[in-house]
DNA sequence: CTCATTGGTAACCAAAAGGTTACCTGTTGC
DNA sequence: GCAACAGGTAACCTTTTGGTTACCAATGAG
């Protein structure tokens, strides 16, 4: 595909168009702070492979991540996907805007809550 | 990417990975009805490469199309979009199934009002 | 302190994606 | 009836994607 110009909506779309990277935001927003390598291991292709995902991911801001020793935290962000769900409804987009705005925002303090658990 | 078993759930994601591909949902949905024509008119690149997005999206069943004369009618298939949706939502999904399935039967109807205009 | 673990980069390569032109058939408008 | 229009297929080619292995540095556990 062309590298002209890539908005942030083309870089969430082509970031989940790979099964493997949504499996993975699967993994890292149902166990928030999950490491590179807890991720990985679900996947029978190599740990680089994996990482070049995780980093798609990341750049498209699907997950963010943090350093921690040698170890690498990934946590789930919900914000992208609103924009997906905005794309061909733009009826109503305002009344479901809030709607999805409300239920991310529960996923999100879920999500905090659980955050004393590692990977 | 492997080709190996690709789910419908894929072929959607792979489908609205392209930019020009989402942009030509939105040319279907706005006019029920657009020929192929229609569609590829809006873009710079070839008619060939807009007749193999447009495959990739009816592929994936986002759009369908109706042979009419020597023209090719098109359009826009909501319910694929819900895959999308319940994604990564699946806490509540029961219940934003059932919303999202209300209005998707909206947007159909207001489509089936529509579609006594041509492209 | 040593070794295992974790993450990171670089280089490489096959396959897929996304475009192109050429050619053809069928339909429609004049 | 003819030319223009619309759609369709095939072949081709460049770029991107998605994997691979090799190597290295930093951290953590024993």
């Amino acid at each position: 595909m062309s590298p002209a110009a890539q908005t942030p909506e083309d870089l969430v779309f082509q970031a989940i168009a790979h099964p493997a990277r949504r499996q993975m935001m699967d993994l890292v927003k149902g166990t928030p702070g999950i490491t590179v390598q807890g991720v990985a291991s679900h996947f029978s292709f190599s740990r680089i492979a994996a990482m070049k995902h995780l980093a798609r991911l990341e750049t498209a801001g699907l997950i963010t991540s943090e350093k921690e020793g040698r170890s690498r935290k990934l946590y789930f962000n919900p914000m992208p996907i609103q924009g997906i769900y905005d794309r061909w409804t733009s009826e109503d987009s305002s009344f479901w805007a809030g709607r999805m705005a409300d239920m991310q925002q529960r996923v999100e303090q879920r999500a905090q809550a659980r955050n004393k658990k590692n990977a």
